[in-house]
DNA sequence: TCCTCGACGATCAGAATTTTCACTAGCCGG
DNA sequence: CCGGCTAGTGAAAATTCTGATCGTCGAGGA
């Protein structure tokens, strides 16, 4: 597999390099978006990641001049914190998915393998549950059309649940999950966390969609049996 | 590599055999301490994981027992939180390592690994500089002989400090290390986490240990130069 | 059927930890 | 000596964890 990158700041580039080289992948690194581009047409890359801020040519011209040559690879888009608004930019544009600076090694690989495997057929990036919709890629649940603002933790235990929607997940999956935790013991961390969420997601609305399954575990669904 | 799991619980017991099979080990499990002894002192295994806590015959038995029967593979004890005092005990009898429960999937395969790979000759289990000890097993930090009591966050910084004891240690190294992430950008999370452990292990203290190398990141030594 | 007990889950407040932010101080090159 | 950049600092905010207590479900006995 071979990965080209497109980032001008000297450490993010050699990082980049080093993280997915480690992992097995071949990887070019262009300093900038004009190199990035040249490379991008001629060379035969299976994934592009893209750093919005580029130095004379920016992310979007290169992805735009991209996707105009007829280049379809996946594109991963690395974007400055608090730039949100960026990534539906990029969206429209066409890029693939998006990571948002600083970020974990564990995330940059789960991203990039994820978009090789799927290649060009996008999966969802928006999972849902009756009027209960999560926004994978910019990071956002919404109920009735409301936006809700959720911390990491709850990000994760909601994915997880609508990952899994209509299963009953016990709380030792979860707790590998969500805190990549063996659980045994004398906590109630799960407990805890499951009430900040439903306190944000199913306390101001009906249905509620976050059911306890007394001894077993958690279970999200929409049905409305019993 | 052949490793007994002694584990009475059910749930930990299976997440540690899936766990460690998945690991590439080979997992024999006992659900008490009788069987396990039995088990331990007939068979040909590598490691021995331990919980104290188990009815009938306790982990400390049942590691007694195994000495007496002149077995010497390295043991990892499992003990509840609150329970320290129960490692000092257990290291006294001969215990390699210790892991507190809950424990994290990451955190028992390293514990596993180092115990392997370093086999009966116990690695360092104290790194010290100057009058700064830390004690990996018992997660306890010590200066002068007062004992300093450090987060996750400053137990993991100082103890890459002090392994790397002497080098300068770059903020891309230290992020990617200790919150393992990509930095780039524009948080100030390392120089306020060195400001919190110098605090505490600094401040009260000479000479301070803690140095920083502008424009290179921070370095930790007893030298008196300059 | 109803009651009681015990286990499991819910909830809350407080504590601890970690991150963010705004500002200050210090070093270095020009 | 003057910026400009890098690091240090303190305080507030955000998040997460802990511990205590309360409530509820359901099994088993009266």
């Amino acid at each position: 597999m071979k990965i080209l990158i497109v980032e001008d700041e000297p450490k993010t580039g050699d990082y980049l390099r080093q993280g997915l080289t480690e992992a097995g992948f071949v990887v070019d690194l262009a300093r900038e978006g004009l190199d990035g581009l040249h490379l991008a047409t001629t060379g035969d890359y299976d994934l592009l990641v893209l750093d919005v801020m580029l130095p004379q040519m920016d992310g979007w011209a290169v992805l735009q001049a991209l996707r105009l040559a007829g280049r379809e690879m996946p594109v991963l888009f690395l974007t400055a914190r608090d730039q949100v608004e960026d990534r539906v930019r990029g969206l429209e544009l066409g890029a693939d998915d998006y990571l948002v600076k600083p970020f974990a090694y564990s995330e940059l690989l789960a991203r990039v393998r994820s978009l090789l495997r799927r290649g060009k057929t996008k999966e969802p990036e928006v999972l849902a549950c009756a009027d209960l919709e999560l926004d994978l890629l910019r990071r956002r649940a919404t109920r009735a059309g409301v936006r809700i603002d959720l911390t990491a933790k709850e990000f994760a235990l909601l994915e997880l649940l609508l990952r899994r929607r209509g299963e009953v997940l016990p709380r030792s999956l979860i707790a590998s999950q969500v805190w990549d935790m063996n659980f045994d013991s004398d906590t109630n961390v799960i407990e805890v966390a499951v009430r900040r969420l439903r306190a944000k997601v199913d306390d101001p609305f009906e249905p509620k969609l976050i059911r306890t399954v007394r001894g077993m575990g958690y279970m999200l669904d929409a049905d409305v049996s019993r």
